[in-house]
DNA sequence: TTGTAGGCGTTATCAC
DNA sequence: GTGATAACGCCTACAA
């Protein structure tokens, strides 16, 4: 592999000048940048990035640490930030959580020594997350989807209370008298918002809140399957759900195959999160549907933002949520 | 931010003992061994990366080039690279090249500047995705899911033609009789591959070729929308559809709603590509499943063996789909 | 405008 | 077993 040094003797001139011409900062003369130019083609030249990243003491790298790649809503919102990465001239490193607080510190404590220019984050916990080294180090970092318990940092989220108080009202006021609360686990910002909006739309209908009719799972498809039975063996049983995320709808769909119940008829369904193949079930499934890949844009510009002022105040952004009606909740 | 120099002085070694302690590999004292410790734990010391990869000239990324993480094949794909990534020590850079050459060749460009440890590919093109950099370069790659046009690279492939032949003889064997293939663009091997599958099938069920049966579209779902509803009125309107990846299976089943055509009364529709929803849509949807996180896997064994001994001679996997019967095929 | 030279933090090669 | 020292390849004051 050819130096700056070997390119700069081609060309006779010096390593300096190499540098400036493909740097293109500071004004050369035309003439060596020709014959810089070609020095570079005709040794197949390319720039060592272990070098610069050491001489920069950065890289132009973005680390994204989520819970799973595999659940659709990560992969939208991953997209969203490598398509702003990629305009700002980054590559995106991905990393799986696996909502594991070790795994996650790990990442972490990794991504400090690659210094990567950022770090784009979901924290598994609000409470148990710690990027206060990240912050001490000065690695921008910006928090999407949930709140990181550390202040001053930049977030972007969606109104979950919000959300999830439409999904609910519109189950109410499509009739349903019963309506239970499939919602993640306690100390998950998102599970606990998404619950209080239940809760408020609850009230503000003149229903009262039952404890029987909420239950909590992992966010995962078997927990929501597990749950979802126990729902509906419980007393009363619900004749409507609202389901807090996308995983554990599906494991509710299993279980209410399961039982031979069907939506909307014998249970109106609402769940939070899109999901690709809501329209192409039938009956066609209501979603509360979160912005995923923009909020990934958001973030990735916030990121930038911050990156090239790291004064620059912290901000919080909050999308809103989308209700699209569909069949699983239109009570006939 | 503490150096190696730093932790030296505070434990009263030289900065070689340090790296020797940090690195586990030349035996050092106890007794220094000990002080070292200390002396990082006081001091918060974390290995500056960038610095050793400058020295060592390489790094611990691996870089993993498809098409787009946001098809659920992709995805399950990157999660079994990831894991197994993870294990051996790297991490993962990703990188959506949208079937896009010049985005591939972008992107074939950075890894090599990045020196990054391995590449794994899922080349846009048999033909024009250009791998040599790499190789020359001496970057170990790993291809899946394509073949690619240079030869001595490790590759991770299912049997696209048996698979193929299963979904179409399947459909036939259900008493189908005007099966129609929808497969994805010319020169992309997985789409030629389940071309040959569907045609072998037909042969050896004794039926005969129809060009007005085939259609091409770019493998996405809108192209998958309109080449169905171009079969749906061409002549012989089929009986039958086997569709080439998941992504057209969206826009097939949305032009079946468009079209009122039911399955399997109307029309038997068989699917290549595992896709999450496939029990949960009405009538469930026949697929020929692709281990996707397999080949993952695979391909990231390959790679962690090819960067242990690059000399070691190239080899070819090819995995198994399963063909997963559900209702949408099942002629009543 | 161009060249010289020093150093980013680490690891590997020497002597001791 | 330990310590000094020289790179790795690039960028950037500073000097010319």
């Amino acid at each position: 592999m050819p130096t700056i040094y070997d390119v700069a003797r081609h060309a006779g001139v010096s390593a300096a000048t190499v540098s400036r011409v493909l740097n293109g900062r500071a004004t050369v003369d035309a003439a060596l940048v020709e014959r810089v130019r070609a020095a570079v083609d005709e040794l197949g030249y390319r720039r060592n990035s272990l070098a610069r990243n050491l001489r920069r003491s950065s890289t132009t790298l973005w680390a994204v640490i989520i819970s799973d790649v595999e659940n659709p809503f990560f992969t939208s919102l991953v997209r969203g930030i490598e398509d702003v990465a990629q305009e700002a001239g980054y590559s995106v490193v991905l990393c799986n959580s696996d909502e594991n607080l070790d795994k996650e510190a790990a990442y972490i404590t990794a991504v400090l020594g690659e210094q990567v220019a950022g770090v784009i984050i979901s924290p598994a916990s609000e409470t148990a997350t710690d990027v206060t080294d990240l912050l001490k180090g000065g690695t921008p970092v910006v928090a999407v989807d949930r709140r990181p318990r550390a202040r001053g940092i930049d977030t972007v989220l969606v109104d979950n209370v919000q959300g999830a108080y439409e999904a609910t009202a519109h189950l109410l006021e499509q009739g349903y008298e019963r309506v239970a609360c499939l919602t993640g686990p306690e100390g998950a910002t998102t599970a606990d918002q998404r619950l209080e909006g239940y809760c408020n739309a609850l009230r503000s209908h003149g229903y009262e809140y039952s404890p029987s009719l909420v239950c909590r799972a992992d966010f995962r498809e078997r927990g929501g399957f597990e749950a979802t039975l126990s729902l509906l063996d419980g007393d009363p049983c619900p004749d409507g759900l609202f389901v807090a995320n996308n995983l554990m709808t599906v494991g509710a769909l299993e279980a209410l195959a399961q039982r031979r119940l069907s939506t909307p008829q014998d249970l109106g369904l609402v769940c939070f999160d899109e999901i690709p193949w809501a329209d192409l079930i039938r009956p066609s499934l209501t979603t509360v549907a979160q912005p995923a890949y923009e909020i990934g844009r958001r973030a990735g510009e916030l990121l930038a933002r911050r990156i090239a002022d790291p004064t620059r105040p912290a901000g919080a952004l909050m999308l809103s949520t989308e209700l699209k009606a569909r069949e699983s909740s239109s009570r006939p």
